[in-house]
DNA sequence: TAGTTTGTTAAGTACAAATTGAATGTTTCT
DNA sequence: AGAAACATTCAATTTGTACTTAACAAACTA
């Protein structure tokens, strides 16, 4: 009988944590895909993520094989979202960046910003739509097939507004974090 | 003094529905590009929300200025995103489709399945992560430095774990729709 | 069953985005 | 101030994506 030989034992632990760092690296970068950012800047975010502390361009460089200026565009863009700040290393005239790792700050961050821009795009066109049908509306020299049409047209809009203003609802609690006073994180 | 013509009256109610369609045709199709789906496919949506009865593909080409074949692929996409639908047309051998025009709808289905994949993802990785995690940790014959390494990635996949949790039961109550029971719909 | 109409797949092309080495700015140190 | 060390911008190339025409497949009509 073949002799078993016990890996957690004797085996590289190191090796095992490195193995279970690249499968959440793949998984964090696929999913941050979804997220308006592309593989490569999420491949960053998630390298940085197992970072225990800040590291510089020249070693996002080295531990992904990329350009530097491939790395400087793609720490901005992960600053712009907010999920990695620039900090100051004593003694070291690089820039250094940190992983913002609060899943919960970054929810809000993303759909705050997103939300908001779509309510208010949303908003102001609505408004305006809506005028603008009402008017044809009482007028009444409008004939009687184009009043339908803009009617038609003009409730549909009141249906979206509806819909924004609750979207637009959504976005101030989840941007203050009042969401999860609404929908609560369970202890365990 | 120029004479005043009041648009209101004399004008064309044609042109001013026209208008306020064109306007609301950018908007969403503009937003529509922040739901992952291309602006061509943004505007037939925006196309179709307009469009009181279903329409068909060769209409679609009509209306847009495109292939047919991209009609067809665009179409499908949107029927993906559950926003579009298909309908059978009385005395009509072509296929018609009608956009689904309820955003209330559209939010619980976009997020639903989104989240869903995303929090589906995470919590398969994140199990066996740190059941590999923890198999370093309590060895005994594991050094100490990695050990700590190893205990620094578990908590912080431990933090991670906590957030796809309350992710998880967000997405559950945003494809049943409760959702809209803790954070209502205002009426006014 | 032959001939149409309709929808989809496939191949090719044009366009847009990402990446890099080289060049240019900018800060820090002496 | 001048030099050295970094970071960023730019131009050019590569890569990837979207769209179109053309060919194909399926469904209907007569």
């Amino acid at each position: 009988m073949e002799e078993k030989r016990n890996d957690s034992h004797n085996g590289n632990a190191q090796e095992k944590i490195e193995q279970v760092e690249r499968m959440m690296i793949n998984t964090i970068s696929e999913t941050m895909d979804l997220y308006g950012v592309t593989p490569a800047v999420g491949r960053l975010y998630a390298t940085m993520y197992f970072k225990h502390e800040p590291i510089t361009l020249d070693e996002m460089k080295d531990a992904l094989g990329m350009s530097k200026p491939s790395m400087s565009t793609s720490v901005r863009k992960l600053q712009d979202i907010n999920i990695v700040k620039k900090v100051w290393q004593k003694g070291s005239r690089k820039d250094s960046f940190i992983a913002e790792k609060n899943f919960f700050n970054y929810f809000s961050h993303f759909y705050g910003m997103k939300w908001e821009r779509e309510v208010n795009m949303y908003l102001v066109s609505l408004k305006k739509a809506q005028e603008q049908l009402k008017e044809v509306i009482e007028d009444p020299e409008t004939d009687e097939a184009l009043r339908e049409k803009a009617e038609l047209d003009y409730q549909q809009l009141e249906d979206a507004r509806v819909y924004y203003r609750w979207l637009e609802k959504l976005t101030k609690l989840t941007k203050s974090g009042e969401i999860f006073d609404y929908i609560p994180v369970d202890e365990e």
